[in-house]
DNA sequence: ATATGTGCAAATTCTTTGCGTAGCT
DNA sequence: AGCTACGCAAAGAATTTGCACATAT
């Protein structure tokens, strides 16, 4: 499997230390502690790409052969509402996609294949939104979308 | 009807012209001019929001009661192919949403009511990807979402 | 023991497709 | 006339929901 993350200067996630805040986080909001969705969250971990709810879904199915679809859906909407992923739509696919990396970034989506990559560079750090710039708009949070050709695709 | 759009040193766009170029292009790359794709067109050049195919639909429908939603659908992909127009995606909800200003702009979408709202800031006139800088990935185009409360759901 | 979560299947919602007829060029 | 587009209805894909049983606290 290729890697879907373009990194510059940003370390991989720990996934040890994520778990155990991730434990932590339920219990403090009085979520249970379940295997699926321990084998969930550790899977979006460590997948750096940006996986449909059916391709996790198909990823820790092979080692928990009873997970159902309805429950990943389902514990999608417990990560969100606990800030631990987020959803991501792209205009090119129109399918839910989920990215458990919470440090700002932005997205590079291939109009050819489709795949969303992460782009981990500063480049808009700078870019503040004072909420008086925006007439009245609170920005909580932003990203920048990419659209283009990937290295695999221009090279086909 | 509230308008949708932030507009800062922009100006509207001037629909007659536009329609004029609609009809050109549609003759040069042998489109037929029909009826429902004038109205269609019209519609979103005049809508500032981001309207749902359902929502385009249901306002030019009022005009063209025979019109039918896969007309607009099969209208859509025909706008996308003429590049007249742009599929828009956000994570707070999962509808197609349209954009017929293809000029370059942001988008300030409320988590509170979904709202997509324009905004045409040149805060990231100076972004500039240069094709090396993100390992491969040739950039076309770029847009900066940002999520947030608008004004009026704040003051609620 | 009780509340919460899971799995299954059915229901929704959004979008796409096939096909016969109508309209544009 | 010939090709393209439209409208209808049916199909398909993605996501959500209800409910009986199982599991976590």
């Amino acid at each position: 499997m290729k890697s879907s993350s373009v990194e510059r200067q940003m370390g991989p996630i720990d996934v040890d230390f994520m778990m155990d805040r991730f434990v932590t986080a339920c219990r403090e909001r009085g979520f249970s502690v379940t295997p699926q969705r321990l084998a969930l969250y550790r899977a979006l971990l460590g997948n750096r790409g940006h996986p449909t709810p059916e391709m996790l879904f198909a990823e820790v199915r092979e080692q928990m052969p009873t997970l159902s679809l309805a429950t990943v859906y389902k514990a999608i909407d417990t990560f969100k509402e606990m800030d631990l992923i987020r959803e991501l739509r792209v205009p090119e696919d129109h399918r839910m996609r989920l990215d458990a990396d919470m440090r700002r970034h932005h997205h590079l989506v291939c109009v050819r294949c489709r795949e969303v990559m992460d782009l981990h560079l500063d480049l808009a750090g700078d870019l503040s939104f004072p909420p008086d710039s925006v007439s009245g708009f609170e920005v909580h949070s932003f990203t920048v979308q990419l659209s283009g050709v990937c290295s695999e695709c221009k090279s086909d």
